[in-house]
DNA sequence: CTGTTAGCGCTTTCAC
DNA sequence: GTGAAAGCGCTAACAG
């Protein structure tokens, strides 16, 4: 006996002990485990030795049968920081998808390190994951990324990366920008304004425009923007608020903040200033966190479908490896309402 | 050309390729590119073998590499629910423990339910885990984990499991506890109140306990339990909240709820009541969810320390297979002083 | 239906 | 120092 590890080193028992102990030949053994051909073998032998096995308490070797066949039923998941709320429940969305097909995870984490990302898609495809997810991709991983996508099926999700071919699952930031336009409009609001997340993660330009436009169809007037936020955080949301009310002149009934953090500190700003929410002003968040339903007054947001998203990509997964070529996913988004919009009186 | 993954079939490179193209013997090779036998080849030799490599851009194929060593560089992470928010950074501990080895999780679900525990289970021996970290485990799961323990390196961590010698990693609910109670009697609380999450979860009585034990200690009053939640959500600790109310009789000072969703109920139906928090009664949390740091008042709350949980069971794995025999771990919780508890004038 | 014979790509003795 | 051979446990042709 030699170390520590010694008890989980009992000799296994292989397809060739169960094979001896049947009476028959190791590749019978193999045929009558396999789902897929067992009906060659006659049921009488098989029953035999799936007896024998279960006695034996045999468990296949997968990695023998993954060395011969080639598929290790993996899906590698690459996620930039399992730390960020949303990026969980697509990790969550994908398992899920992919489990049917007995197919299991790998995860793990880029820290939003280039270099990292570069190191773990090597060591993705040296253990030969039969596919890869990944979720928040920077642009400047682009080119690691079509390389590996080369090597097997790639799916990028959760943030969109621009100029490239490789398939996408992602949700329609765009459509939400407008989607709360839309809303606020119909609650009668005219002057509104936007809190910006940062502009390098492409999700925010993107909410950026499609309110815009929205606004501008809907014949709203936006303020112009006062910056951005550096990061998408309760902090942040503080200084671009307190930077709206400084400057002084009009102030839009309604706002819309990039994320529920941005305006979560943009109503403690409010709070502090003693503008009532939603009583002077209104204000919209985006992602729909846990916390939405429960700060005052309870926040209507977008819900960020992630869920959904991962599930979708998980299906994607599934598709391109039995040979498909899906089209690319956007799953649209959801306003949750809730008690931060009030409605405004017509103008007299 | 046959389906549509055909492009993701280009013959790869083996090390066969590279001694045949760097005129040497395949174990001359494979010497070469491993860093723990690189000393036995001649330093000239294994230059131009890593520039051959290099040139054909080789890639190892770490499944043949498991077939002969038996060692997988992967460790099994059996999670209850990916959804719940305490489960993620414990993950995300035990994969930054164990990367720094090279070793990566692979991530299953099983959504709470005893069958599928099992499969997964079955699932990761044949895939030849090198150890397993099972996240939150319920009491009827322990003779599987215990035969799984038999076969390879298993650790339990973020739910305590009695009646077991397996090795763990978790929390001190019960300090947590007395912490809790500690801190009240400071304030000058004499008359206290839990909000209980469920009992068949451990950490709960664990934290009920260590307060009443903290409690009497102390000479405080703890009023008796209304019940406890069925599920730890803010809806339940409405329900809880109400039923202390309802009762009529003598309202504590300060309530401690068993987490922060339980906290959130109370202060949801307090509110509701028009009664103050924390000018009437003082209320303090645990888990420190990224809410509750945002909702009015800020929440007193108790950390769970799941990050470095995550990341002690993570060493504990390294350890269990460098041939030691760790302790169990457990990690003290930490209490985030904020604005939901007040000081109470000595009594007169 | 079942047995035989080759490997999958790599590491690991053992010779030279 | 380097080459030769023998497998790791299994699946996949091909015979019978």
């Amino acid at each position: 006996v030699s170390s520590g590890r010694a008890d989980s080193t009992v000799a296994r028992v292989t397809l060739h002990d169960v094979a001896r102990e049947a009476g028959v030949h190791p590749s019978t053994v193999s045929r009558a485990l396999d789902p897929n051909r067992q009906a060659k073998v006659k049921e009488s032998t098989r029953r035999h030795i799936v007896s024998v096995a279960e006695r034996l308490s045999y468990r296949p070797h997968m990695i023998a049968r993954w060395l011969q066949s080639g598929r290790t039923a993996t899906v590698g998941v690459i996620a930039a920081d399992l730390g960020n709320t949303f990026v969980t429940p697509i990790i969550h969305g994908v398992a899920g998808a992919i489990e049917g097909d007995g197919m299991l995870a790998i995860i793990a984490e880029t820290q939003d390190d280039h270099d990292r990302l570069g190191n773990i898609v090597d060591h993705m495809l040296s253990r030969r994951v039969d596919a890869i997810v990944v979720v928040a991709a920077r642009s400047g991983d682009r080119e690691i990324l079509e390389v590996a996508g080369g090597q097997v099926p790639l799916i990028v999700t959760g943030r969109p990366l621009d100029g490239t071919e490789l398939p996408h699952v992602v949700h329609d930031d765009c459509a939400g920008g407008r989607m709360v336009a839309s809303h606020l409009q119909q609650m009668g609001h005219r002057v509104v304004a936007q809190l910006r997340g940062p502009a390098d993660v492409a999700n925010f330009p993107r909410r950026a425009t499609g309110f815009s436009d929205g606004c501008r169809e809907a014949g709203m007037v936006e303020l112009p923007p006062e910056g951005a936020a550096d990061v998408p955080t309760v902090a942040e949301g503080q200084r671009l608020m307190k930077l709206l009310l400084d400057k002084g002149g009009e102030l839009p009934t309604a706002i819309f903040a990039h994320n529920d953090l941005i305006a979560l500190g943009a109503l403690a700003v409010l709070r502090a200033a003693r503008i009532g929410v939603p009583d002077t002003v209104s204000i919209v968040g985006y992602n729909d966190l846990p916390l939405a339903a429960h700060v005052m007054p309870p926040l209507t947001t977008v819900r960020y479908p992630s869920l959904e998203v991962g599930r979708a990509a998980g299906e994607m997964v599934l598709a391109v490896l039995a040979g498909e070529h899906p089209q690319d996913v956007s799953i649209p988004p959801v306003l949750a309402l809730r008690q931060s919009v009030r409605p405004v009186p017509a103008a007299g």
